[in-house]
DNA sequence: ACGACGTTTCAATTATATTTGAAACAACAT
DNA sequence: ATGTTGTTTCAAATATAATTGAAACGTCGT
């Protein structure tokens, strides 16, 4: 099936762990990659990336997310969707509040990243 | 300045924690926080977090990673140029051939991904 | 020097994500 | 009921990212 050269310095490992076949047998899922792949997604914009880290240190309502990042609540909501929607934080109503804060994944990766990255 | 309402549930927190300026204080700095969404841009897409991951398993040559993901070349080379931009993985020449492998932070993303999330 | 092979680059197209502003909603106070 | 405040939703416009196929590049063998 496989009619591919494969350079020298890899050729003994790469057939040792079974080919292309062998390694996609290692490889997480595409459920998996994709819930992954969507958190990834999630934080790949800055002020998203920011609020996040932002409502770990302090839980808080749109208002206040949109008057530390000086942006539109329109847009603000819209990204909010986006890291809700993910699982990386989730809110609760507080009167006429929604009060957003990080689920335990939301913090998780916050203090990943704050460690290791 | 802050002429802003702030629900009961979390003003005293809130203000504890020195108000918006004092909770902008403790973020990331923008460069970092550019860094760190840059990462996860890279890997918001499912092909690249999976190439990611494969590499991480076996170093290969494009024509590898092309077989094991039936992308066209161009199209693969286009998301490995992100993945090598983000600091994820290099490459190495061997005569013809480009081998990719993870460099160390694209090893330690990958594994804590595996272990925590 | 030449052709073949593995890979990248480029410009044009297509697809997806983000921004915008107006309108709708829901909780509250009057 | 009505108006106000905090928030979301929607459709249209804009910006960014991904795909395509052809052409270019670098390394090798001849």
């Amino acid at each position: 099936m496989e009619e591919i050269e494969i350079p020298d310095s890899i050729r003994c490992e790469f057939e040792i762990k079974g080919g292309i076949d062998g390694i996609v047998e290692l490889l997480p899922d595409d459920h998996r990659i994709g819930y992954i792949s969507s958190i990834a997604r999630a934080i790949s914009d800055p002020v998203r990336l920011k609020v996040l880290f932002a409502l770990c240190i302090q839980p808080m309502c749109v208002c206040l997310i949109v008057a530390m990042t000086e942006y539109a609540y329109s847009k603000m909501s819209y990204h909010l969707s986006i890291l809700r929607d993910s699982g990386l934080i989730c809110s609760k109503q507080e009167g006429n509040y929604l009060i957003y804060y990080p689920t335990d994944i939301g913090r998780k990766v916050v203090e990943w990243i704050g460690k290791s990255l």
